[in-house]
DNA sequence: ATTTGCAACTTGACACTGTCAAGTTAATTG
DNA sequence: CAATTAACTTGACAGTGTCAAGTTGCAAAT
């Protein structure tokens, strides 16, 4: 007979029903929610299982931090991929995928910010580990860089659209029905960005 | 004799002592070691006692927050009555006390700005009711709008040094040691930002 | 001055959490 | 087929927020 998976344990990958669950339950009601025991249940599994896939409930929010990082970065790469083949473009397209995928995943999103890692790490290539940040970096490139060279220009356009889309999603901006929702081409639009050549 | 002070209960200010109590939790082990029944113990009262204080955990984080956010403007403003009087150099003096809070109160500023609260929403007058956020406007005054009003400035300043300071403190930035660290003047001056007049 | 009322606080309980130690099961290996 | 081992279970423990029911002490009312 083929193998079974209803068997009462041997699931067939545990450690990725785990890191999907947990984000299941993040969405449905944020980051109290997320809870080793609640993510052993919705996998079928019981409560102490997740102890041999993960380091604790921080090793479980590691995982969940990577996974949601490529849905990140791939959440941009296709904003980007559907925008006019040119800087500002491309720039502001990667902007609403990021303020796009804050305001779609709350709580994945402050979760994944709040964790301390070094994205800009950079390994022995130049690139980092990160592939959202290397997005970044690439959606900054064709423009005219500062003194301060191309860093500043990552930092810049980085600070600026995680402070907007963090602001944004904790309702902290544009909360005045009154006042026009500015978009992040208004936001842009305040930064010293020239196309190079 | 005199108003004995060491009487099982009534506790002169007990709701402010919960709250501090609660602010050096926070400092002294991260978000995770904030706790009711912990504030309770080391303000010298039962577990039960700050239910009657606060609604609840909620309650309690959020008392921590307006305390910390006038904590928060305070810090801004000494910044900026030492510096120059002009414009450049006070918007520069408050985000330099801006990400200094997020530095020197890593627990607390997070715990603050990841609480839902309208920051912005404005009042009859035309302020809003936070005086962190005021302090901002007033530094964003004295510069050239553009067509999208003096909004449009506030909200890229606020997003630029609120990104930086969330970045900062996360070791998301200047993390490698051969790149020079970035200053906030330098972040700043990637910004379209003239003075009136 | 005594009673009454009430707000502040305590005590005890409950369900839920993360984590650990020990047991059980199933599949692989020799 | 026996032994080993990784995957998972079971049970326990301390810590948590929250609720219900006391207790206490002060202040106003009679």
């Amino acid at each position: 007979m083929s193998k079974s998976t209803q068997k009462p344990h041997h699931h067939g990958d545990l450690r990725a029903a785990l890191i999907l669950s947990g984000i299941e339950l993040l969405e449905e009601g944020g980051v109290t929610a997320l809870t080793l025991r609640k993510c052993a249940a919705r996998a079928g599994v019981s409560h102490a299982a997740p102890a041999h896939h993960f380091e604790g409930l921080q090793g479980l929010i590691r995982a969940i931090t990577d996974r949601g990082m490529s849905m990140f970065a791939t959440a941009m790469q296709s904003k980007i991929d559907a925008a006019e083949d040119s800087p500002f473009p491309r720039l502001y397209a990667m902007c609403e995928g990021y303020l796009n995928f804050f305001i779609e995943h709350q709580a994945l999103a402050n979760l994944m910010f709040n964790q301390k890692s070094e994205l800009m790490t950079k390994s022995a290539g130049g690139r980092t580990t990160n592939a959202a940040f290397n997005i970044l970096v690439s959606a900054c490139a064709p423009f005219i860089h500062g003194p301060l060279g191309h860093q500043a220009t990552e930092y810049a356009v980085w600070s600026l659209i995680q402070g907007f889309s963090h602001l944004t999603v904790m309702g902290q901006i544009s909360c005045d029905p009154n006042q026009p929702q500015i978009s992040v081409a208004d936001l842009f639009s305040m930064l010293n960005l020239q196309v190079a050549e």
